[in-house]
DNA sequence: CAATAAATAGGACCAGTGACCTATTTTATT
DNA sequence: AATAAAATAGGTCACTGGTCCTATTTATTG
């Protein structure tokens, strides 16, 4: 759905048996990424994944860079679309609401989908500007569930330090994706990492203040 | 140096002027790495930013592989030789080396090097063996530094709540690198934000216990 | 049903790319 | 100086990849 919106350079078509189409094209594309990275990502696989010929390809997308942005949207909008679901459900207490959006996060890092996607997306964003904005889309996207709750458990904070403050959170989650993602050497003990995640987190965000971060880095028990 | 000495495939060289070359082959490559990642490496361009034909870098990596494979031992010792350093100077009480390394390592983050090199090797190790082997021995090495810390700042912590809580403190730190990182859009706060890893690491490492770990997650403070 | 648009396949083209080979020059060794 | 080894350049080759073009088939629509 999402992806068929988006594709609407000329050239390009967006109807009935071409919705199915680029369906099956970008998820195909998202295998390839997932299991081969960027680097084995090719028009003639991706259109032998998606069961169709390489002129055929050509006809939904023009040129590599097209594919490349639609997969990007395509698969970043599933991440902010769980993210909104997450915003939703809750009910319990703000503390029981943070954790379990650690937990939401660090699980999700366990899978191969995410745990093979993610690098290629920092990567290509090192390199690649539309990269690098959708990926800041989706943080920010990430990061607004976070802010939200801190907010409520902080409310001494200041704009700018609580965003600081989920973004070392949501960024610390992120970099366990290399450690203890699916198929890495910590993968086993997510359990006992997810534990530290959350009390550490849950901790920080409720006691540190605006001088700690500011001020000139002395302890906080120093001052 | 290293990679020269790694250099002990048959059919290849490892003296005099094939020192240099080696030397200059490997940077070349590694500029094209972080100027546009693996995606950008070519045996034409790394010959030609060393200044050598493609005929002679063939003399010297008789394929690309193990071209990509010294670049990685190469810019991985120097890593592992950056902690050698910082293990040895320090001189403080735990508490104020502990901040220090997380100090420097964020820092490090903050180069173009690091935050171009270390989400192409992410990604490369999970489509790679090699690659993730070496990544795997890196940190190792990293968490090395930080696990000897954390024995004297918290000797209650079994050894391996101690490796995954320095697991964790590692991976967290990395995981600032596609937000905080050279040229990122946090890039700017990086100051304030290494304040807040360091308090927050501090604290963590000091107060977690063995039971929460293994816990049922319930928060300390619940128990 | 005719006509128009959409969808598809097949292939051609051309610019790389990695690998390889050979001849030549440079350097070291005796 | 003569010889062997190391270092280097240049070219070739098979192949892959992105892009483009054309003809054909399949829907859609008036």
């Amino acid at each position: 759905m999402c992806a068929v919106q988006l594709q609407v350079r000329p050239g390009t078509a967006a109807f009935s048996k071409g919705q199915e189409r680029v369906l099956k094209i970008l998820q195909s594309a998202q295998e390839l990424m997932i299991a081969g990275g960027y680097h084995n990502l090719t028009l003639r696989k991706v259109a032998a994944g998606a069961g169709i010929s390489v002129g055929n390809l050509n006809y939904y997308y023009s040129n590599k860079q097209d594919l490349l942005r639609d997969l990007l949207d395509k698969v970043i909008e599933s991440y902010v679309w769980e993210f909104d679901q997450v915003l939703q459900s809750a009910g319990e207490s703000p503390e029981d609401q943070f954790v379990a959006i650690v937990k939401f996060i660090i699980e999700d890092i366990g899978t191969q989908e995410t745990t093979h996607f993610f690098p290629e997306l920092w990567a290509l964003a090192n390199h690649d500007e539309y990269a690098a904005d959708r990926m800041d889309a989706l943080y920010i996207k990430a990061r607004a569930v976070l802010n939200h709750l801190i907010a409520i458990l902080n409310p001494a904070l200041t704009e700018s330090s609580r965003e600081q403050v989920a973004l070392f959170v949501s960024a610390s989650m992120e970099g366990l994706t290399p450690f203890a993602g699916f198929g890495k050497p910590w993968a086993t003990q997510r359990p006992e990492i997810t534990n530290i995640a959350a009390i550490g987190f849950l901790h920080l965000v409720t006691s540190i203040t605006n001088e700690s971060i500011q001020g000139g880095l002395s302890t906080p028990k120093s001052r």
